[in-house]
DNA sequence: TAGTAGTGACTAACATTTGCCCACAAATG
């Protein structure tokens, strides 16, 4: 049965070859709102289907419901077999060539009666493109660099792999001269787990110098553009880098532009409008006279438009700009609200650092209670610990705790492997015996929906687990596809017995991402968020799954992290 | 096409820059 991600693939191409047939716009968007929905939805439509509720899915009216259902009980869509007999679907893929639309693609492919990506090529060298209305020599080269361009890029960036790059960018146009600020913008400051690209913003009064400084920053293989207000460049790898310069006195307005994401900017440009004003990345500028209102801070943007200010992880049109007019917005978790650390490792398994380095690097950055988590005794590849090898463990550790004196509570607990079956690799009477047990998924991953979906359950009712450690199992870096679970049977289970659900802050996993994290919220199951730390620096991943959690809509009553340690040890204490 | 107002019709989708060709397509959040 498809999956929302296949669903809204479906829906995303049907939107790309409508937009090529040149059918009405609204037609097209329907169907893009419908795949973003989809995306965010955090449940499987197939639910919703279920209960014949599929037009309670935000975006999703009479005609695409029934498209689901069909896609869902039949895996085809008559409408797209149509669809695609009068415009073929390989001209979907040529919009992923940067410098093509949908218009060119229309003109070249009616013209010159071509469909694949090799006959553009061919046909660009050939220079049969230039003679077209309204494109020249220079189009043709374009398109060319175009699907070399393609050809480099790999997809979108993980977080983990953007963020710091972002932040060698900004520090380094910081030290331009005549910069006042320089900062993140885009999906990129809303914290997505993946990003397209990095974009940066500036104030300066004058951008001549620090769009120098960006164009030859170290790395950089071309200049995709470059005007007065913004410069685009790609790095060798393929990654592309966007910057905007603005006077600091209108940085407000070109940071809240420049944030995102386009349906929440949309969304906001319709409140100014409704107040008599158009907002856009210069200013406020009232409709009638047209005075500008100058923000040189984002709060005054919203300030203005009389709304709260919206932090970035949730600029994501899910509620939050309807939740800001109505003064209703989440107090959003903050990394100074978490005060443990449930699941992390050591040299016990696989970890770089012996448990007193650890408690020293975690009593370093304040936390007051850690809980190492080494793998158990089935992930031989990570060094899992025998029985026996934990009483050792149980050992060190209360010399460490020793050591250590009250300055950190050190527990002892264990990552143990959920098995093929669903059974766990040591048995109840030991999990029993440990402090907290975090369980996790990292073999059989490819199991049918129905047999992984089952195996996780038993685990999810079994009292002495008291974490399920980054549920999907996805990896972002190096990208492998998470389970396919049915999230939503796992989370019910998970409220009604009370185990905790990870949110795993590597930027390798970021697993439980936000669509499920927020439904979660939803369900009232209890949240943990984890470093799942093997080195001192994994410590300070943390703020990535804060994020997440932030996207989520979660607060701190909704982690168990930022419990005090009685709390957190009567909870332990009841779930034995 | 979705959503709403109201049962067949109407509205929705903001605001801007850049490059290339000479008015517009593509790209950006």
């Amino acid at each position: 049965m498809m999956n929302n991600r296949q669903l809204a693939d479906t829906f995303t191409l049907i939107a790309n070859l409508l937009e090529i047939k040149g059918e009405i716009i609204y037609k097209t968007l329907a169907y893009r709102k419908a795949s973003e929905s989809l995306l965010g939805l955090g449940r499987e439509a197939s639910e919703f289907w279920k209960d014949g509720k599929l037009e309670e899915i935000p975006g999703v009216g009479k005609a695409i419901a029934e498209k689901i259902e069909e896609l869902l009980s039949t895996n085809k869509l008559e409408f797209l077999e149509k669809l695609t007999k009068e415009v073929p679907a390989e001209l979907a893929g040529w919009l992923q060539v940067p410098g093509l639309g949908p218009k060119k693609i229309a003109l070249i492919w009616k013209t010159l009666n071509i469909t694949s990506l090799s006959e553009l090529e061919t046909a660009a060298k050939n220079g049969q493109l230039r003679d077209l209305p309204g494109m020249g020599a220079k189009s043709e080269t374009a398109i060319l660099d175009g699907l070399a361009s393609l050809a480099r890029r790999s997809g979108r960036i993980p977080l983990g792999q953007a963020y710091p790059l972002a932040q060698e960018i900004v520090a380094t146009l910081k030290g331009v001269k005549g910069v006042t600020t320089a900062e993140p913008a885009g999906s990129l400051r809303r914290m997505r787990s993946t990003v397209g690209d990095l974009d940066i913003l500036v104030a300066a009064k004058d951008s001549s110098a620090v769009m120098d400084a960006f164009v030859n920053l170290k790395g950089v293989s071309r200049v995709l553009g470059r005007g007065e207000t913004k410069a685009s460049i790609e790095f060798s790898d393929g990654v592309r880098a966007q910057l905007w310069v603005h006077p600091p006195e209108r940085f407000g307005t070109a940071l809240q532009y420049a944030t995102g994401s386009k349906d929440h900017n949309v969304k906001l440009r319709q409140i100014a409008l409704d107040k008599g004003l158009s907002l856009s990345e210069h200013a406020l500028t009232k409709v009638k006279g047209g005075g500008e209102i100058l923000c040189a801070t984002e709060e005054k943007v919203y300030e203005t438009l009389g709304v709260q200010w919206v932090p970035p992880e949730l600029r994501e049109d899910r509620g939050e700009v309807e939740a800001a007019k109505a003064n209703k917005l989440p107090k959003l978790i903050q990394v100074k609200d978490i005060k443990s650390n449930l699941h992390m490792h050591s040299t016990f398994s696989d970890g770089a650092l012996s448990i007193l380095d650890m408690a020293n690097a975690a009593i370093k950055r304040g936390l007051k209670t850690i809980v190492f988590t080494d793998h158990s005794v089935g992930l031989g590849v990570a060094n899992g610990l025998s029985m026996e090898r934990h009483k050792e463990q149980a050992a060190e550790i209360k010399k460490v705790q020793k050591q250590v004196g009250d300055k950190i509570l050190i527990l002892h607990g264990t990552e143990v492997e959920i098995k093929a079956d669903g059974s766990l690799d040591y048995p109840d009477v030991f999990l029993a015996s440990l402090d907290l047990v975090v369980a996790s998924l990292h073999s059989s991953l490819r199991q049918p929906r129905e047999k992984i979906t089952e195996r996780l359950l038993k685990v999810v009712k079994n009292p002495h687990v008291d974490i399920i450690g980054h549920p999907t199992g996805r990896e972002l870096m190096p990208e492998r596809e998470g389970a396919d679970l049915d999230m939503e049977v796992i989370l019910q289970a998970a409220a009604e017995s009370g185990v905790a659900v990870e949110i795993n802050a590597h930027p390798s996993r970021l697993d439980l991402d936000d669509p499920f994290a927020r439904r979660a919220r939803e369900l009232g199951v209890l949240i943990s968020i984890n470093t799942d730390a093997h080195s001192e620096g994994d410590y300070d991943m943390l703020h990535y799954g804060v994020a997440i959690a932030r996207r989520a809509w979660l607060e701190p009553k909704h982690v168990i992290n930022t419990w005090t340690q009685k709390k957190l040890l009567d909870w332990l204490k009841k779930r034995g």
